[in-house]
DNA sequence: CTTCCTGCAAACAATTTGCAGACAG
DNA sequence: CTGTCTGCAAATTGTTTGCAGGAAG
């Protein structure tokens, strides 16, 4: 578990390393990622963020993630059909359990997955940038509700 | 391994089976997906029918895609920037390993995540469905070339 | 014959881009 | 001041859809 101020801070911190510049609008949608239990969308983060910053755009939303994803601070998962969705508090491959009815998305606790991935290496030759694993299923919840 | 002529023949019993028609088209789109050795993309498989087919179109092709999915004859591999990938030859889920320079996908021997979605599933409570594990990586050919 | 399929074109939706004016540093 | 960022609108692209004619069964 990482606290708030700290994901918060940190991705600031490696904005201004990097020279880019801090707007109102980059520092609300950081606090959005950074405070988000969940995995959100563009468009969730844009409605959020326009309840503060009005004028805001979507294209603003997509440019500031992309900046994020480029220096490695929000992890964007893709989806083809739906919209992609954002992990601020966890950038780097992780896990994930998707249900497929009510679309929440959650961290599971997995280990092994990176001994998995040293030995696929090794046997390969390949040389392992990142890693997607994707449960999909239904969740207690959405089983219970028929 | 499974030979060529077993997999055109399940899909094509499968689509009997389930009441859809024959037509040269598909029979063209199955022996594609029962033959090609990597994990083509709808324009791939496209361009290759029109060699045979000339008057065809890429809806089509996402059509009896559409239809191969939904009777589990072929595994759609998403991503939301490039274009989308099937495989025919394993249509249940299985890990691949993709190069992010030649886009090419392998399918690598990787056991013990069988027992990871079992033991996810007993933790969690959720009814597991399918679930998706990617690699991305440089292949030894692409490392070589810099 | 009847229903499903094909081919064409237009529609879609998420994401990206170009540009002029605004603002951070 | 200067270069980057914002906001707007238009473009992009892979995929989907509606419909009329054509073919499978």
């Amino acid at each position: 578990m990482q606290n708030i101020p700290s994901r918060f801070d940190s991705m600031l911190r490696k904005l201004r390393e990097m020279g880019y510049r801090i707007t109102p609008q980059r520092l609300a949608i950081l606090k959005i990622l950074a405070e988000s239990k969940g995995h959100p969308g563009a468009e969730d983060i844009y409605a959020l963020v326009k309840t503060d910053f009005p004028t805001t755009t979507i294209a603003t939303v997509y440019k500031t993630l992309a900046v994020l994803k480029s220096i490695g601070e929000v992890l964007e998962l893709e989806f083809s059909g739906d919209y992609n969705r954002y992990d601020g508090k966890k950038p780097d491959s992780h896990p994930h359990l998707i249900c497929i009815k009510c679309k929440r998305i959650v961290d599971p606790d997995l280990t092994s997955l990176d001994e998995m991935a040293a030995k696929l290496a090794s046997q390969t030759g390949y040389k392992l940038i990142s890693h997607r694993l994707d449960f999909y299923g239904i969740c207690p919840e959405c089983q219970q509700k028929g």
